[in-house]
DNA sequence: GGAACGATCTGC
DNA sequence: CAGATCGTTCCC
């Protein structure tokens, strides 16, 4: 049993690339599903690589609105991406989830999974492992009721690995990825 | 109205 | 290494 709390929304108030290396070491929890994040990655207007890049319409609206809030995308017209919102209301960024190391829940996300045992190694099979969809956008990681942050005292890691973000082809150079090491 | 392109994953 | 698969965006 993890003794946990949620993460306070003050968390998220910087700019994405200063909130993302905080995020490694936090639990993503939904339901049994419990995960440890260690591989996010930052997205921010001003960034070319960003669905909030050319302002906002009716898809990235949730990325324009609260910090702490979930903006969920359809990747390649198949896989679910849940990013957190970050920074001031109507900045437009958020932090991808790229990977969590699965703490609790393993059987729940498995079965999600189609028996396969990388459960959660990608930002699409993630989402497939914690059952998040399309439809939990714009929710409240921390309030409680539904997909949540906690933190259990670990604290993120001093010297995460830095390097260039995956599968984009804008904005290759900026270092925003950012791995537990 | 149409075409091109993904913040990915899987199977060959 | 290429196909899947479809919503969003951008251009005509």
């Amino acid at each position: 049993m993890v003794s946990a709390v949620r993460v306070d929304r003050s968390l998220f108030a910087g700019d994405a690339h200063l909130v993302a290396p905080l995020l490694l070491g936090k639990l993503l929890q939904h339901g049994e599903c419990v995960g440890r994040i260690v591989e996010v990655e930052a997205y921010a207007s001003t960034d070319p690589a960003s669905h909030s890049f050319r302002g906002r319409t009716d898809r990235n609206a949730a990325m324009f609105g609260p910090a702490g809030h979930l903006y969920c995308y359809l990747s390649y017209g198949i896989h679910v991406c849940a990013n957190v919102v970050t920074g001031p209301v109507d900045d437009g960024a958020a932090v991808l989830i790229r990977a969590v190391e699965p703490v609790a829940g393993l059987e729940a996300m498995r079965l999600r999974r189609g028996g396969r045992n990388d459960l959660t190694d990608g930002p699409g099979k993630l989402c497939q492992a914690f059952g998040i969809t399309l439809a939990h956008t714009g929710t409240d990681v921390t309030d409680g009721s539904g997909i949540c942050l906690l933190d259990d005292g670990t604290a993120p890691p001093p010297h995460p690995i830095v390097g260039p973000r995956v599968g984009i082809t804008r904005a290759v150079d900026l270092p925003w990825r950012f791995r537990s090491s």
